[in-house]
DNA sequence: GACACTAATGTCAGCGTCTGACAATTGACA
DNA sequence: TGTCAATTGTCAGACGCTGACATTAGTGTC
């Protein structure tokens, strides 16, 4: 590594050129025509060609931003997701697993509009959560990416507890209660008329209630 | 509903003509060559034309057996999913929840060979459960099919159980949770070296077990 | 056994996703 | 201003998938 790269890796990032700060602008561009198509005409319906005819750009410049017309639709569930993750990571230590776990995603709901605003209307971001689980190519894969979040989940959950993720199955179990119980929730509010995020903090709030006992037995072993 | 109908309801279907014969032979060498050639060469770097040539039937023939280049992937499965699924609805009704999905699953994968057999080698499709588990687009898949199964399960478990699976969350928890371990065993199974089937037995067993008395308890209110 | 009827298949044209290659444009920096 | 590198556009093409229409091949009837 070079003297350059050691103090550039310390100090903050120098102010972004134009060049950078026009990327930026094309590709929150490209998500917010994308979002605002698929939601309007559906997933299935909307052509890439449309999505950057709508931004004025080609075709294969979409395909430098996004490696496929999947991960566009995903852009604003990624942030969401590290958002997420980033609360579980922030929880006090002496907080037990399931506790950490819905603080995190209450809060993360709670929050979220900061996390995604300047990306899209943070209104269009919950429109198209809907999309996603009415969509069965989008729905899959949305299922794949909360299987990858589990993976990390269960790890920081055994980081936190002193586990080993490999040889110790509960963290994993823990997180496929907690996930399926995020699922059903979101599933429950998609088919529900409420488009409101609060409703479905309180939703989810309610079934994590509901298993909350089952699951929050002392892990001291 | 004419009398010929009402009469060919009751009755064994009558022999199937060569034209029957015929379709589901070519059904058949669609599928196994399918899982070879994923097998062999992988999921992404087979293409449908291969596969329609080493049976000798155009593309379009291949495309009026299959929806997609997915589905036939997923062939030698769906059959193992609805011996499975034929299992647990076969078991005594006071047998409990956790206990009749694990009978279940213990029973159908000790027979799951006689459920395939015809259609494709088991040890082919045991393979083939590999190249699904390391395929991101075929994974995704798998757990979409997956969420539909889990949504049969508790449809199912609720209705021994009496209970509203629209009212009361626990039935489709109870899935969420058997699934996962049921996901986690396969995962590890697919990571190890073993191909053997009772492998893979053995080891959800293991796991089952190992929850199972966390969930086990009684549902009569 | 020849016949008409219909199901199965083949052929062809075309749309949409996605990629590699190369040329043209545009910001960065001396 | 001029050089260098990053970004974009253009083009050709592979692959998945579909509709339309012609062709082939079982099936039941006379």
């Amino acid at each position: 590594m070079t003297t350059d790269e050691a103090v550039a890796d310390q100090k903050t990032p120098p102010p972004p050129g134009l060049r950078e700060r026009k990327k930026q602008r094309t590709r929150n561009a490209l998500v917010r025509s994308a979002l605002e198509l698929f939601t309007r005409q559906g997933y299935e319906h909307t052509t890439v060609d449309e999505i950057a005819e709508a931004v004025e750009v080609s075709q294969r410049t979409f395909f430098r931003y996004f490696t496929n017309k999947e991960e566009v639709a995903f852009a604003s569930q990624e942030s969401a997701e590290c958002h997420f993750f980033a609360a579980l990571c922030g929880r006090p230590a002496d907080e037990a697993p399931l506790a950490a776990l819905r603080g995190a995603v209450l809060d993360a709901w709670g929050s979220i509009g900061e996390a995604i605003e300047q990306m899209v209307p943070p209104e269009l971001h919950m429109r198209m959560y809907r999309v996603i689980e009415s969509t069965p190519s989008l729905l899959a894969v949305h299922l794949r990416r909360t299987a990858e979040m589990e993976e990390r989940l269960a790890s920081e959950i055994a980081r936190r507890e002193g586990l080993d993720i490999d040889a110790d199955p509960r963290p994993r179990l823990l997180v496929a209660m907690f996930s399926g119980v995020i699922r059903v929730s979101g599933k429950l509010w998609g088919e529900g008329e409420e488009d409101s995020m609060v409703t479905l903090r309180d939703l989810t709030a309610f079934h994590l209630d509901y298993v909350g006992p089952t699951l929050a037995g002392q892990w001291d072993k």
